[in-house]
DNA sequence: CCCGCCATGTAACACGTTACATGATTTT
DNA sequence: AAAATCATGTAACGTGTTACATGGCGGG
């Protein structure tokens, strides 16, 4: 139950509405997450009728009423616990990491243009990472600065990691399987 | 659909069978995926009556019958198209980052027990991706090296993330909403 | 006038995890 | 004798993705 906790720990900040968490997770914390309606309203009921959000309904004239959820005593409860519980090891998900892999079997040049795209998809974010850090007010969460430091710290290894692989690549041309990757 | 293109990739290599791919994922490609037997068969059979795959069954005395699988020309080309796709920039989901984010809301103890034992698994892991590498003979992949530099490269950025954050923490006496992490 | 924003939600579908069931052989 | 290995598979369960439905307001 990844999204659970995830929604929990923004309720701890405010109240919110299941568009805000979802709007808030999509802008400021898309590295994270971005979950449709789909995934967030149906956690926001769970959690509801296990007792660990409560609603307010607000009223509103000309938009639809809104419900507000607040985390309650058991709900922080039950994240305090979750925090404190040892994470296990994670895996690298990276659908770009399986297709290096299996990327012997396909032309070099479509290789090198894999390797050239994801260069320039590190660098955006590295940017977009950078102006994230520089927002005033938007510094809800002291610990938001953190994964942003995570997160610009595993783009800069990516980018030395592309300048090995870029480098091996034209030295011995092409992928041979002499190379040692030191 | 991740399985299914790591599965074909594997049988790229070589004809295998389910359970042969599961082993072999969850003990040189851990980093990637570990997935249960309720992951492969079912992704197998899918493959199977889409012609993607072929089954020969092979008796055995004494242990069960095999069903070893092998790649066919339009699974081959399902592949390919695939891997010549440009794939999408992929999140960080990591649980112990999602920790990281919450955890202001934790005693700084607790927060460093979890940097601790975060640094050792990343020590783990650095170490076990070298006796990897060092394997004879398990090089089928060219490009496993490659996967397995990649890791190492983000195991190394972890480790520098995690000096800082601890100099931070001893430095300034807690995860004060002053500091800027440059 | 149409599009995007606010704001909720559901339903179909696909997928993965976990646990269970079977059963012989080889290793400890 | 117990435990792990080989080898297959199913069923329950939870959860995520995508797409759809609704509806008024405000800007271009």
């Amino acid at each position: 139950m990844s999204h659970r906790h995830l929604i929990l720990g923004l309720l701890l900040e405010a109240p919110m509405t299941g568009y805000d968490i979802r709007k808030r997770l999509c802008e400021t914390m898309s590295m994270i997450a971005s979950p449709g309606y789909g995934a967030v309203y149906p956690t926001l009921h769970r959690l509801l009728n296990e007792g660990a959000v409560t609603v307010n309904v607000v009223q509103q004239d000309g938009r639809p009423a809104k419900k507000v959820y607040s985390i309650t005593r058991p709900g922080r409860e039950e994240l305090w616990a979750w925090l404190r519980e040892p994470s296990e090891p994670d895996k690298i998900t990276r659908e770009f990491l399986l297709k290096v892999l299996l990327a012997q079997n396909l032309e070099p040049e479509d290789f090198k243009q894999h390797l050239e795209r994801r260069r320039k998809e590190t660098e955006t974010l590295y940017k977009s990472l950078e102006e994230l850090k520089a927002q005033p007010g938007q510094r809800v969460n002291g610990h938001h600065n953190l994964v942003i430091a995570y997160a610009q710290e595993m783009c800069k290894a990516e980018m030395r990691w592309l300048d090995r692989v870029e480098r091996d690549l034209n030295c011995d041309g092409g992928p041979g399987e002499a190379a040692v990757y030191t």
